[in-house]
DNA sequence: TTGGAAAGTCAACAAGGCTGACGTAAATTC
DNA sequence: GAATTTACGTCAGCCTTGTTGACTTTCCAA
C-alpha cells in the first residue's frame, strides 16, 4: 500500500484512479444533458437556450450582463439565444428602472412551462442518481465538483447558491 | 426535518438540493475541460480532437467503430477529426489482419506527446480536487457519476474501466 | 456470387462558439 | 454641460463540431 509519512492511503490519488474519474465525467455529463437535449430537439432550441432558461429562472430580473459573467460566452452569441427566446415570448426583457442601460430578464408563463418541463427531466436524472448513492455520497460529489471548479467559477457558484 | 417511515433523512433529495447539484455539475465541467482546451487552442484542434486522442490512447489498437460508439457521434463527424489527425501524424491508422475492412488506430510518438501533455494537465486539476476532497469524497463522486450515466454508457464505462 | 457490414468520401447544413466594428441610450465623471 | 464610460444590441464573417443523405470501395460470409 502506497503511504504518506502522515500514514494515509493514497491509492485514490494514482493516475488509473484518476483517469477513471475524468472518463466518468465525460459519461456522466452526456446523461446529465441527455434529457434536456432530447426534449428541445424538434423545438428549434439547444443547450445554449436551456442554460440561458435555467439561469433566468434562478435568478428572476437578473441582467444581460450579468448572465454573460456566469455562461461565460460573448454578448453576441448569447444574444442570438436571447433574442430567439423574447421574440418567442418565452423571455421578457425589462428596462431598468434605477439604470435604464439594463435590461432586467424574467420568463414568462410559457418559459415557465418549458423551464419546468426541462428541469424536471433533469432533476429526475439527478435524483435517482442521489438516491442510487446516498447522502453521503452526494456529499463527496459535491465536494470534489466544487474543488475541480476554476476560482472564478466557484465563486459565482457560491453566489448562486446562497440566493440572489 | 424530512424523514421517511423507514427513518432516514431525505433532504439531500430535495429540489434545492437538486439544482445545486445540477449546477454544479455545470461549473465543475467547465473546469474539468478549461485545462486541455486552453492547451488545444493555437494548436488547431479541439475537444473533439482530445476525446479521440485521449480513447486511442486508452485502447491501442481500437477500431473506427469502437470509437464511434464510444463517442457517441456521427462516423463522418469523427472522421473529419481522425483524417487530421492521421495527416498531422499523431495517429496511425492500419488495416486490420483478421479483418482488413477495419482500422486499427494507434497513437504515434507525437500523438504520445500531445496526448500526454493534455492529460497531465486534465489530471492536474483532477489531483488537486480529490486531494482537496479527500478519499471518501472521491468514492462518493464516482458513484453518484455512475448513477447518471445511460445505461449504455455505463457499460460502456465499466468496459473500459475493466481494462482493454 | 451476391448481400451486407465496415470504412471512407463528398456535399450541404445548423448550432453555437468566436472576433471586430459600429450604434444608441443612459449614467457617470470631469 | 461636455466628454467618457457602461450596458446593450446588431451586423458581418469566421471556426468547430455536430447533423443527414447519397455514394463508393472493400471484403467477409452465407
Amino acid at each position: 500500500m502506497a503511504e504518506t509519512p502522515g500514514g494515509e492511503n493514497l491509492l485514490f490519488l494514482t493516475d488509473e484512479q484518476l483517469r477513471k474519474g475524468i472518463e466518468a465525467m465525460f459519461f456522466a455529463y452526456r446523461g446529465f444533458t441527455a434529457d434536456p437535449d432530447r426534449i428541445l430537439e424538434g423545438k428549434d432550441y439547444g443547450r445554449a437556450h436551456h442554460r440561458a432558461i435555467h439561469f433566468i429562472h434562478r435568478s428572476p430580473g437578473t441582467t444581460v450582463s450579468n448572465l454573460l459573467t456566469i455562461l461565460g460566452v460573448t454578448k453576441q452569441s448569447l444574444n442570438r439565444v436571447l433574442r430567439t427566446l423574447i421574440e418567442d415570448g418565452l423571455v421578457r426583457s425589462e428596462k431598468g428602472k434605477a439604470d435604464a442601460r439594463e435590461r432586467h430578464l424574467h420568463l414568462t408563463d410559457k418559459g415557465q412551462m418549458l423551464e419546468r418541463e426541462l428541469s424536471d427531466a433533469q432533476r429526475a436524472r439527478m435524483r435517482a442518481a442521489y438516491r442510487a448513492a446516498g447522502p453521503q455520497a452526494v456529499q463527496g460529489f459535491r465536494q470534489v465538483l466544487e474543488a475541480m471548479m476554476d476560482p472564478e467559477m466557484r465563486r459565482q457558484f457560491n453566489r448562486l447558491k446562497d440566493g440572489g
